[in-house]
DNA sequence: TTATTACATGTAAAATCTTGCATGTCAAAT
DNA sequence: ATTTGACATGCAAGATTTTACATGTAATAA
């Protein structure tokens, strides 16, 4: 059950509404998790059943702001250092990237690697704007470091895809 | 549909029995995507009532092997060159990462980036062993690209963990 | 010969996630 | 004035995934 603890920890950080939540993990934990809007609210709801957060200000708009109550910064603590962490990973793109070359025909597999390509530089430009927004900021934001492990995979996944189009060319 | 794309990928590379996908995705992919057989066997009698996949084998065990299907092969060729990928991700690793240095007191962030420390060194030698056995083989596993890029990640993942520990010690 | 391990497949219930629909507020620009 | 876009929340149906249960075969080691 990641969500309901990535959601405990970015309300750690900062409380915050469910719209909020929904725009950080499109942002800053957009390389770890991804959840919708429409799991959020759900969640938030549970979350607050259970005692784990409480509405800390409510604004216009109809809006609530979570924070965690002391039950959520313990549950927050207990997976954080107790619980074995699980592996998993999923990625449609690493699927992909993968396939791509081993499978199609060397003309295909360039243009799915070249859009690959294209992705994983716009991917680097926000995480870029991102960055440069928070060093703007005073550089205090809690997620710098993990832009920063986006901006140092980045030329690594950069690198990797250049190599693959540099093997398709030997073979065509 | 990541899992029957995946699949897909795999069968086409060699074909398989559902047990063996099973460990496929443990090792092979198992950076870019999990699937257990409950989901596989299930999934691979609903891609065979397509016409996707066909049993081109029986073995001992009431095993089947599965390949693909002329229409196995243009389905997967459509998802990787026309399909439009989504850049979704979900790492309960990486989220832990984040929220470990943040949001732990020093002692107990220290637990729990050390933990990482050791899940990625121990990550990377399993994959050094299967780069080895696939270099032993003769270096014609398709899947050598996939192991490269976990090797190449893994580097980078270990110095920000290190660079972690290190800010930890600084306002300890 | 018997225990263990790896091979091999399956189902069902519960949990989680996506997609589509639905509603409404507030600020700023036209 | 009104339109657009960002803010803000919610539900329901359907798809996907996990977890637990369930069964059985073949090879190997003790």
């Amino acid at each position: 059950m990641s969500l309901r603890h990535a959601m405990l920890g970015l309300l750690a950080v900062d409380p915050a509404t469910g719209y909020d939540l929904t725009r950080r993990f499109d942002k800053s934990l957009s390389s770890a998790w991804h959840a919708s809007h429409s799991q959020i609210y759900p969640e938030l709801g549970r979350l607050e059943d259970e005692g784990m957060v409480e509405v800390v200000a409510e604004g216009a708009r109809n809006s609530k702001t979570y924070g965690l109550t002391d039950a959520g910064h313990a549950e927050l603590r207990r997976w954080l250092v107790d619980v074995e962490p699980s592996r998993q990973q999923r990625s449609e793109s690493a699927v992909r990237m993968f396939l791509a070359p081993k499978l199609l025909a060397p003309g295909d597999a360039r243009i799915a690697l070249e859009r690959d390509l294209r992705d994983v530089l716009k991917q680097r430009e926000a995480l870029e704007q991102i960055a440069a927004a928070i060093a703007a900021d005073g550089g205090g934001s809690p997620f710098l470091p993990a832009v920063d492990l986006g901006l140092r995979v980045s030329p690594v996944m950069e690198g990797w895809i250049r190599d693959q189009l540099a093997a398709l060319g030997d073979e065509s």
